[in-house]
DNA sequence: CTGTTAGCGCATTCAA
DNA sequence: TTGAATGCGCTAACAG
């Protein structure tokens, strides 16, 4: 690869000059100077080195982006808009998909550490992340789900609690009597968020004198092959619930799959709600009701805290949106009537 | 963050040496000052400057992917198989979605270039890609799609005509008189091959003396909300075809999806084969026959060829296989009896 | 407006 | 076995 002093050397000036050029400043160069700088380096295909760059200026231009699972369309949609939100600040968004693996999460947190890139956002396996890696090399960080109260780290997360309890009060809403909420690992991240909503709506369902609702909470790992394993097994028996509130699309679409497989008309034998409204969900089958994220703005807002970060965390919460279809119970795309 | 020198000055020896302790050489160290330096380290949080290292071994330890849609879940699926096959040598994959869009593609390719990975995996949004950018700077490339003769980049695909003319034939097989090819942009990248073995197909099919099927192409782009939108008007036609064979799992989820709201019935009333094989196909409703690519293995050959690469461009033909399931009318996971 | 030069942090050759 | 010194390619302060 040709170097800026190939380029100094063609255009018969100085390597300042090439930098001044290619920076358009510090300082001023002249068009006719600055002509041949450019028609040299497009003779030699001249691409300046960034990591040569990044050394002296400090700086990479690049922010890091780690996901539990990329193969899950909410994180592949979050990459995007991230994609979008640090194109347009001339950065790369380097995307790292710790793969559900904890070992692989700090691989990529240390390799993101030694590259020093100049940001990070993430969404973390660990309910309690330990950000020490990043804050101890002056790396700003952006969680995109709740983080203590003592983190270093800001958040740009919707309010979990308030969106679980919308998604239940939704389906009590609807009259089911024996309500299931299929959670993550009981022990995972967002697990007590949905557990507390749940929980809330039901009680305020009791207090309005609604009728008694039985409740369950089963547990799967967050991916459809996990949750239809799962719910082929419990969906089977004569006390299945009315209605299952899922705590991530992926789980709604491996209990659409297995009510399928079992014969279950959904809505009409088995409602179903997601969470995270990914635009996939507008397409399952039937159509999934769902709480939505709004992605765009969480990646516009996370990249927006990180520009200007020094002044100590910020927690941002933004809103969710209940996107109602067809799987609740709510609407009918598909011939018969019901509800 | 500590460099090298803060922890040289702490262990009270030179920063040579504390090179020598972090690559394990060219030098030895005796085990007494490899123990004080590792402890300043320790005590510094040293972590090695990636790009003074790189810019001074002339390797970033990374190798670039570009896939055009980070939210479909085959380049997710992808991504990560390659992510497992970089690790594993102990490289970074930097991923890059350029989003259906060849201007993004375009930047993404020159700042991998001007990071200096060592080398590039690609999914090309062009059917005749312009590598000279990586090959200019000296960086091998596997493109995962069929390439020119000409092409300086290596390859790694399976026989998209073959898979396709398989599935074609498969859906002959079942005696399906009416079959329409659900293709791509029809000047995309991959729809001359879905197009090519299609007409193998039927041909074969006529040759062989079987009743004689009418057959139609009709194009979305690769998307299921596009797939969607375009069989929610075709399909409401009464000279809809009998069975569908999509370029795409993605495009068979959105006919699978306007089916659902047309009140087809998959398969009973309308056919649906697939083209990709993720995982979540095993997941649809009802489960999606496809043509499954081999990603573990196109991965591992991918990161293969990369290794050695200096022989000049390899092309390697990886095997497909057919996924017999529900939607195709093999298999019956849901009840009533058909087929 | 332009050339010279000193780092940025690390790897490595050459001396010791 | 270890230290001093040079270069990787680029930026920017310092001199013209």
């Amino acid at each position: 690869m040709a170097t800026g002093r190939d380029v100094a050397k063609l255009a018969g000036t100085s390597t300042a000059v090439v930098s001044y050029v290619f920076n358009n400043g510090p300082r001023n160069v002249s068009a006719e100077t600055r002509a041949k700088v450019l028609a040299a380096a497009e003779k030699l295909n001249y691409h300046p080195n960034a990591l040569a760059r990044a050394l002296s200026f400090g700086r990479t231009a690049s922010v890091g982006l780690i996901v539990p699972d990329i193969a899950n369309p909410f994180f592949g949609e979050l990459a995007r808009a991230l994609e979008d939100a640090a194109i347009s600040r001339g950065d790369l968004l380097l995307i790292g998909d710790s793969a559900l693996d904890v070992d692989r999460e700090a691989q990529i947190v240390a390799a993101f550490v030694e590259r020093r890139v100049d940001s990070v956002v993430m969404v973390s396996l660990h309910e309690h992340p330990d950000f020490s890696a990043f804050t101890r090399a002056g790396i700003p960080i952006v969680a995109l789900h709740p983080v203590d109260a003592a983190s270093p780290a800001s958040s740009v997360t919707i309010d979990y609690d308030a969106a679980s309890r919308a998604a239940a009060e939704h389906m009590i809403g609807h009259g089911y009597e024996t309500i299931a909420l299929l959670n993550g690992p009981s022990e995972s991240v967002g697990a007590g968020h949905h557990r507390r909503g749940f929980a809330a709506a039901v009680a305020a369902g009791v207090a309005a004198g609604g009728a008694s609702i039985r409740t369950t909470e089963v547990n799967s790992a967050t991916s459809r092959a996990d949750a239809a394993t799962m719910a082929l097994d419990w969906l089977v028996t004569p006390d299945r619930p009315r209605a299952v509130i899922c705590a991530t699309d992926e789980q709604a679409y491996g209990v659409l799959h297995a009510a399928h497989r079992l014969g279950l008309r959904v809505p009409q034998d088995l409602a179903v709600m997601g969470f995270d409204g990914t635009e996939h969900s507008a397409y399952a089958v039937p159509a999934l009701s769902t709480v939505r994220q709004p992605i765009p703005l969480i990646a516009e807002r996370a990249v927006g805290l990180l520009r200007d970060a020094e002044s100590g965390p910020v927690h941002e919460v933004l809103g969710h949106e209940l996107e109602l279809r067809e799987s609740c119970g709510c609407h009918d795309e598909a011939g018969s009537a019901h509800r």
